[in-house]
Formats: C-alpha cells, structure tokens, sequence
DNA sequence: TGTTTTATCGAAAACGATTTCACAATTAAT
DNA sequence: ATTAATTGTGAAATCGTTTTCGATAAAACA
C-alpha cells in the first residue's frame, strides 16, 4: 500500500505540491478547472492529509486535554459529554485522562501534555491535590486551562462551578426545617474546592440554627470504600447517632445508603439523607434519594465554548481571570 | 517566550542538533560527558519534545482511538478504565469518542481517525450500525480495529465478548425455575450482536420449556425514553401483561423499574426482572436488582494489551480474526 | 507598442525531531 | 611506522503540509 500524499496526489496530476495543497484547501490562487481535477483525484484515491504534518506546521493539534479525577462517574461522563457537544462542531478532538483521584497521576498526566499535544486543558482536580505547581507550568507554557467544578482556585484564569456554599447552605436549611437535630456533613477532602465551599453553606446553615454544633459532626471520610463502611457504622450504632446527613459528594453517599442497610435504621424515618449527586435513577433508590444535582452538560458545553472562542480567535485573547457559577437543582425526594 | 527545541539546545550547547537529539535518546554514539551537558541544560529549560514531529517521522502517533455509543454508562466508562490502565504504561494516550448511538456520527469519528490520527481503534459499534463499510475502511488503511460487546462480526479481527447466548439463556431458566410463565424480552436493536445473541439464548431457554411462547414477547425498543415508557405501560395494564421481563440492556430496565412504578405492579411479587447491567449501586434499588453483569474492566484491559503486544512489536504480526469470550456474572437479587 | 495588472502556478523553506551518511581524531593492529 | 578499526560528532535528508516568494503568461491599460 503506497501511501496516498500531497506529493504523491502532485505527481500523478503532474503538478506541484503547493499546487495540490492550495486546491485542496481552496485558495483564490487556484483556478476551478484545477481545483476540480484535485479534489477528484482526492476523492478517488481517498485522500487523507496527515494530521501530525499539518500541527507541526501550525503549531496547533486541533486537541483539547480533559483530565477527570474519577471516570465511573455521571457527573463527569456527562461534562465530557457537553465538551465534545461543542468541540465537535469545531473540529476538535479530545484526550481524556482520569487521574484517579491521585495528585502524582495527575501531575504525570499534566507533563505528557506540556510538549504540545494539546492546544488546551479543561480539568477537574483531584481530590488530593493542594499545591498547584504543576498546574502554572501549564500557564507558563502558554497553554490556555480551565477548570470546573474542582477548581484550582489561585490559578488566574476562568472557573466554572456550581453555587456550592448556596446548594450546601440550602440542604442543611431543609433537613433542619423537617426536623433534624444532629446533621452530619460527609467530607471527601479538605483540599478540594467544592468540599470547602458546600461545608462552609452547611457550617452556616447549622450555626444559624439553635442546633448545639460539634466540630466532630463533620466527617472526613476515606477515598476506599472498606473503611468507609466501618467509620459509618461507628457512628450509626450509638445511642446518640445522627439524624441526619448530607453528603458533598455521590460516593460517600452511596456508601452510607449500605451501612444505614446494615443497621436496620429507616430512611427517612430513623435518619434523613441529601447528597450532591448527578445519578440517574435517583428516584429508583430504596428510599428515593434526594439529591442536589448540578448542571454538567452545560458546565461542559460552557468550558468548550470559551475555549473554542478563545481559540479559533487570529488574535488571541488571554482567558479572563474569572468564577462562573451555573446554579445546581434540588430535587426533594422520600430520603429527606 | 522563546520555544525550547533542539536546535535551541544545540545552539546553547555549541553542538549540532542531531547531537543533542541522540544525547537525548541515550544513544550509544554519545559520550558520557555529551549526554550530562545535555541532559543538565535540557532539564533545566524544561525542555519538552515536540509529539507531532516525533509523530510525523515516525510514522507512529502513540494514540489509541476509542469509540463508544454511549459515556454516561457504567460498563463502557469501565472498558475506558481498563484501556487506560494498560495503554499508559506503554506512553500511549486516548482519544475518546461517543458516537452517541448514531452510524452517522460513527462514520464521521471514523474519518477523522483515517489520517493516521491513531495507531489503533478499539470500539463498541452503535445499535444503528449493520452495513460496515465505514469499519472495512479503516482495516484498509492498515490501523488495526479490534471490538469489544458490540462487535461487528464480519470484521477479520479480534473481538472480545462475554457468554452472551449463554446468560440470555440462564437467565430465561432463572426466571422460568421461580415461575415465570410469560416472560418479555426488552431488545433495543436487532442490529448489535450482543442483542442477537442475548435474545437467541433466551429464545432457546423458553422454547426447551413448556411455555407457550408467542413472537410479540420480544419487545423492540426506542432508543429514547419517552416512548419506551409508553410502550411498556401499555403491555404491564392489561390482564395478560407479562410476570418476567428480561432486559438485554441497562437503559431498557430503568425505564421498566419507571414504568413498573407508576403502575402500582410489585417486584417481584407480580412481576420479576432481571437485566444486563454494570450498575455499582443495582443493590440500593427498590427491589434489588437482579443483574449480569460484564467484566468489563478486564474486557478494557485485555482490548488494551492485544494491541500494545501488537503495535510495539518491531515485526508488526497481523492480529487474527477470533472471537475472545471472557464470562459475565449473574448476581441474583430480590427483583428475581 | 510598451507597461502594468491579474491570474495561475512552481520552487523552496519551514515546522521539530530522527537518522543516514560522512568525517575527523584517536586507538589498536600489523 | 603505517594501516585498520573504533569513537564521537556534524551535515543534511526526511516525514507531509503550508506558505512565502517568485515566475510566467495572458489580459488590461496607457
């Protein structure tokens, strides 16, 4: 199999490479009875031009970078999902990477993508990730990032989140309001953004009740489930469990779902629950579970159309050092 | 900010750029004292190859293709894991496309994919596709394509699949041993393969039993839900409705747990179900639910080492024209 | 008729890395 | 001491496109 190139499709018409190459891309130069004569032998032969020459040329890979800390995930499947809405139209291709969670994955990811490979990074931290130098490199490189959700916050450049001290604020409000007396807060993280913001709502919430806080009704969890488990059971079995809960995050949510299972206490009877969480089939839970979810394919169809903007621009503007905050939905079901 | 490349380094080095590009490579031709003056100077500008030229004299991209009909799904986000696991260990990245179940979008990614954008293709064919034209192409152009579930058959390549006939086929007995006697089958598209062969297993089960089965108990689904709703209630209202149902497809017994709902019928009282499905949480549902379910990160993983075995071999052997079965698991629960 | 436009095309350089070939300089072999 | 082999490096070609810079011929103008 000849390979089927510019130089090749110039010889067999007899004609120069350059020539080729400008009726193929429709330059004005060309006359029509040549660009016909191309496009057709392009066409028969089944011509593809080389992707890697023409970034090479252009200094552009016509590529965006996504880094996710989890894959099996809906709300992250359904961002990538809005990116590539967008993308897509543009002629853009993305490389998706899941960091798992783990800061020495993503800074890894992060140096496959200095050299160029990407035009542009849209990401969502990991869970584990406080210092940001590996992120600025990317800036210093020129390569333009945004984040979502997950944000690295003292990065300059646009974030897209959702209101999460409002959503955290409103859900501890609820589960007061229908009764709650002791409402703890499940923490992935310290250290990523939405944690912080959606507990400070919660802090709020509850502080602005006449609940007695305690500092240790703020659990932080484990990234595994196996411990997970154990740490909920702990606290469920006692006399003086909880009566509430409200997760920031789907996982941990899921978890306390079976170790309230294997307590035999009702939902929402025994304890009332509310999660952060963009699962489908929310409602088909024992009980519903009701949920705060945020508008993902929005958040990525928004990231994908500043980039495209960005990017397709001759004159290109720097990415605004800015937080965009698209509102997440509440959706009250039976577990609260 | 000036790029750093190798005919910088060279110059900054007082060298010659193949030098420096082989001091870099860890040549044998280089001298020791060479290679740290390099390596020093190189590490210190932070120096990054550039992928795309290394791409375009190597003829290699070092990118796996992935197309898949749908991302916000749990099996396929699990192949993707299993892809990637293996595929970074090799310096191999992922381009990742849904074809949102549409050929149309399907032969669309496929041509842009032609170019030698990538290496290799694993893929997952959407429900619409039958014709393969598209898919014979790319086997044309010499990149390798292999398939995983949805396989398309003709294809002289390697395919990997779980023992679909063989769960049809149990799971049917399952649901006629608990005293099932009219048991539907939710089918989203004849065309795929895993559809084909679900139902064939399934057909053979209430056939080799003494129900009196009728064509009409295979149930031809939409691809959207609404419909589907709609449908399902219209066969679960009369007197006759079914008392099992077996769905070849997670989305389709969602929407029957929906429909099921609204018509007041209790699982698994008045009617048992069991689906194919990778859901994490099928054990949090209202009943249980009763699943089988794929390997799916092990299908991903095993996708993934045929190819790296295939494309960093020196001597590239053909991959041969087999089918690799890896088998599913049947978890019962309380919807059975 | 001579000069300037205009239309159409070709030659060659460039993008950044790798590799073939060649060539010194040094060391080993005869 | 002369030749052969070895070591370390540089020059230049190459991958496939795009683009700059001309070049030619025809058309338009004075």
């Amino acid at each position: 199999m000849t390979k089927v190139n510019i130089k090749y499709l110039a010889e067999k018409l007899n004609m120069a490479p350059s020539t080729v190459s400008r009726a193929l891309n429709d330059s004005y130069e060309i006359s029509q009875k040549t660009k016909d004569k191309v496009l057709s032998l392009a066409k028969e032969l089944n011509y593809q031009p080389n992707p890697y020459a023409r970034s090479l040329r252009a200094h552009k890979s016509k590529t965006i970078g996504v880094i996710i800390p989890e894959r099996i995930n809906n709300f992250f499947a359904q961002v990538i999902d809005g990116i590539e809405e967008i993308t897509q139209q543009y002629g853009y291709h993305l490389l998706v990477y899941n960091s798992h969670e783990d800061v020495e994955q993503e800074r890894k990811i992060i140096s496959y993508l200095l050299g160029g490979r990407v035009d542009a990074i849209v990401m969502s931290v990991s869970s584990q990730t406080s210092s940001t130098e590996h992120l600025e490199q990317v800036q210093k490189q020129g390569i333009p990032i945004i984040f979502f959700d997950r944000i690295a916050q003292d990065l300059p450049t646009t974030k897209f989140i959702t209101n999460d001290y409002q959503s955290g604020f409103d859900a501890a409000h609820h589960l007061i309001e229908i009764g709650c007396k002791k409402i703890y807060f499940l923490l992935l993280s310290k250290e990523i953004t939405i944690g912080k913001e959606r507990l400070r709502g919660y802090l709020d919430a509850v502080k602005a009740s006449d609940l007695s806080f305690s500092e240790d009704w703020v659990i932080h969890c484990a990234q595994e489930e196996k411990p997970n488990i154990d740490l909920f059971k702990s606290f469920l079995f006692p006399m003086d469990r909880p009566d509430g809960i409200l997760s920031s995050v789907e996982k941990l949510a899921i978890t306390a779902y079976q170790a309230i299972k294997e307590t035999k206490l009702r939902i929402p009877e025994d304890i009332k629950l509310i999660t952060f969480s963009n699962m489908k089939i929310a409602d088909l839970l024992d009980p519903p579970l009701s949920t705060i979810s945020q508008p993902a394919q929005e958040i990525g169809r928004e990231c994908a159309k500043l980039l495209m903007s960005k990017l397709t621009k001759t004159k290109p503007s720097p990415i605004e050092d800015q937080v965009i905050t698209i509102p997440s939905i509440f959706h009250k079901r039976t577990s609260s």
